[in-house]
DNA sequence: TTACTACTTGGAGTTAACTCTAAGTCAATA
DNA sequence: TATTGACTTAGAGTTAACTCCAAGTAGTAA
């Protein structure tokens, strides 16, 4: 599969996909006898593990650190986990953050749709804006 | 309040609370006569707010453009209304995304969990890493 | 064989969101 | 009165994550 197949497959630029590979946040892909790159399943999959673990807000610098374990063997795996757990943690964070967040501006939203129905604005004293 | 004070508080820079008066994402902090920030609890629900669409990861613009919104008054309430709804589902698509990569890495954690009590890896034909 | 297109690399440029620096003001203490 | 420390501003610098560019090569169509 080429470059531009992955690109149009998975909505992201070439130069990203490039990218990834240059920083290490996916191992070499494989190349054709010219050296083009000619991605692979296994290339795929580490292309799809990057595009999810970006997609919910994690550091590219977690994605390389764990290429670097997986590429110094079993050994590692106690590191991969650790790692995994602590990425784990960060999202649920984000989660809370993102739901406090949520409740924040629904309690605004129905204020201003209360305010549109009535025209008048219904805040009460602890929460004027 | 001094700006010192609302930093400890928030647990956020002197510097990012006056970054985010001078890119308006905040309206004006009230001053003390010789013209030091003198934070008023207005002024702290703005900074509230602000703190709380960062921490969600919704952009400094979203908000810069809610103030604009509210300092020309209530016509602006329909305005203000579609901006919030918008924000909802852009923090709505995260969580999704959060959710996905959540399971996927929840997914190799039992791997590894696996392969450190056997001693094995189990990975399935279709997801080696 | 010439032209065209898609690929390659190294390196420079961009954007968002801070973060820091320098030079200056002001209130309070030694 | 001198100095200390917290504040002020404008503007420069930093970082992460891309994004673009220039110069070159490889494979295919006319």
């Amino acid at each position: 599969m080429t470059i531009k197949e992955v690109a149009e497959r998975y909505h992201i630029s070439q130069d990203t996909l490039r990218y990834y590979e240059r920083v290490k946040m996916i191992p070499e892909v494989t190349r054709t006898a010219s050296g083009i790159r000619d991605y692979q399943e296994e290339d795929l999959k580490w292309v799809e593990l990057a595009i999810c673990m970006r997609s919910a807000g994690l550091p590219i610098e977690a994605m390389i650190e764990y290429v670097n374990l997986f590429q110094q063997g079993n050994e590692t795996i106690p590191a991969r986990l650790e790692l995994l757990y602590n990425q784990m943690e960060i999202l649920k964070l984000k989660k809370k953050q993102i739901n406090e967040t949520m409740n924040k501006l629904s309690y605004k939203i129905s204020h201003y749709e209360v305010a549109l129905k009535t025209g008048k604005l219904t805040w009460t004293d602890d929460e004027e804006e």
